[in-house]
RNA sequence: GGCCCUAUCGUCUAUCGGUUAGGACACAAGCUUUUCAAGCUUGGAAGCGGGGUUCGACUCCCCGUAGGGUCACCA
């Protein structure tokens, strides 16, 4: 695929906009991208809108965002609702020369014609070679007299894809496996108006645990590219993983950017199984790239949905601006998804920060203590030791080197369980140190001396 | 059912006749200052079956088997 002797690439994306943006089509789109920029080439994107009755404008322009949200930018852009002359010129030809005709038909479903146009098959074995799978086979007799079109102003699929891949003077075809069996139909048509044959590359699927297609119908929301970008996956990240399925790089590299991805892109290292969409590995590349991400965009992320929080609207908790900025870092290595963020808040997560907690005396005692008093003991000593730091050495670093010795002394889950648990009130929280300093000098000494007030009152 | 495609750990995959079959996700265990998260270390885990070809097959060929795709006046 030398780029001096060839001649130049043109791609062509051809989604049909009968629904919103599916991830294979997004996958589909990036292989094009990825092969047209690999070259030089050209990448189109065409609208193949010539069923009226289920295309819509709303799904054409979902399509469209989502692919540019991806950053799938396209050169040209054609709509085939645009384009009805030049296929009336190709099938008026066509049954001119005889390789095409009008026929009488008895409709046996309502909208159907009394007069269709149809393809002269000559009953071939067509091969053709594909890139990806190598010589392909089929007899065309099966496909009977196809037809191209409802009337000549009225062009089906077949028929427009072929004519508008020669005017568009597309190179290279790479679509869907589910294409495969379509492709002698189109060489037929090619060949009776006289078009180059393509290249073709047919990918693999994606398909789902029980290795069946991806539809909309029996998967829903997952096949959507809306569902991501709503959960606040990372653009990259999601081209990051479909590149994935069904290609890689040939050594054990697995995060890149989209211009990586471009460098070492090569076709010919396509699968040709299909591949099971996996979201824990999705989660894992999306995670990755937020961990490549400059600072300051994580923390105004994170604030972003931190505010699309409901625990935070609806209750109407005051919430200190400054502990929110001390959680940041906290949240950021709990979360693979932005997403995550606003549910870690709305599941109670970072409740700590938001109020004072409750418990009884018991869930402050650590698993191994026979009665509170070692407890109260621990408490009542931490305070003390606490109170001597100032305020402005008040680190997790400081806390811990004055409360370790005593920790290590009285034992460790003794002294510390009681301490995290009386300032977060949760089983599961970071330690207590690093909570110490979210909340400050203050509210630590005032969570202490609450705790020490159950447990006297227990006594 | 016809036609077509596919077949390495649970999943994504490396291997282009000779490897202890490698990596990643997930999982398990351990470590890391009590719990969690993160991190680190270790571990379990695969060539669908049967024939060939060959000194030698995961790799090439054939036959099965299994899975998938497609069979519109949709795209």
């Amino acid at each position: 695929m030398s780029k001096d002797t060839d001649k130049k690439i043109v791609v062509r994306m051809a989604p049909s906009p009968t629904g919103n943006l599916h991830i294979g089509t997004a996958r589909t789109t990036l292989y094009n991208f990825l092969f047209a920029k690999k070259y030089g080439g050209k990448f189109i994107l065409r609208i193949e809108d010539t069923d009226k009755e289920r295309s819509t404008k709303e799904f054409e322009e979902n399509i469209l965002t989502g692919l540019l949200w991806l950053g799938l930018q396209h050169d040209e852009f054609y709509r085939q609702s645009e384009r009805g002359d030049i296929y009336v010129d190709y099938v008026k030809r066509m049954i001119e020369n005889g390789s095409a005709y009008i026929s009488k038909e008895t409709p046996t479903e309502p909208g159907q014609r009394e007069s269709v146009v149809r393809f002269k098959n000559p009953n071939k074995k067509i091969t053709f070679n594909d890139l990806i799978r190598g010589e392909v086979t089929f007899d065309t007799t099966e496909l009977l007299d196809f037809v191209i079109a409802r009337s000549p102003e009225e062009p089906l699929y077949h028929l427009a894809v072929v004519v508008d891949d020669h005017e568009m003077k597309v190179t290279h075809v790479i679509r869907g496996d589910d294409h495969i069996s379509n492709t002698p139909r189109q060489i037929l048509i090619q060949e009776a108006i006289g078009a180059k044959r393509p290249e073709y590359a047919h990918l693999p699927l994606i398909v789902d645990s029980s290795r069946a297609k991806l539809s909309k119908r029996k998967h829903g929301a997952v096949v959507w590219l809306d569902t991501y970008k709503e959960e606040g996956y990372q653009p990259e990240a999601l081209l990051n993983y479909f590149s994935l399925l069904g290609w890689n790089p040939g050594d054990d590299r697995e995060i890149f950017t989209l211009d990586e991805i471009t460098q070492i892109f090569d076709i010919l290292r396509v699968q040709k199984g299909s591949a099971v969409f996996d979201v824990l590995k999705l989660k894992w590349i999306n995670k990755e790239h937020l961990k490549r991400l400059p600072l300051d965009v994580v923390n105004s992320e994170i604030k972003n949905w931190i505010n699309k929080s409901l625990r935070i609207k609806n209750e109407g908790v005051d919430v200190d601006e400054g502990r929110i900025e001390k959680i940041i870092p906290i949240i950021f290595e709990r979360i693979s998804v932005w997403g995550e963020v606003t549910q870690l808040i709305d599941n109670g997560e970072f409740d700590y920060v938001l109020r004072t907690p409750k418990y009884t005396a018991r869930d402050l005692t650590w698993k191994g203590e026979k009665d509170f008093a070692n407890t109260l003991r621990h408490i009542e000593r931490v305070i003390i030791l606490l109170t001597d730091i100032p305020e402005n050495d008040w680190t997790a670093d400081k806390i811990k080197e004055v409360v370790w010795p005593y920790a290590e002394s009285e034992g460790k889950g003794s002294v510390l369980w009681p301490i995290r648990y009386a300032l977060s009130g949760m089983q599961k929280s970071p330690d207590p140190f690093t909570l110490a300093t979210i909340l400050g000098k203050e509210e630590t000494l005032k969570r202490l001396s609450a705790a020490n007030d159950i447990l006297k009152n227990e006594k």
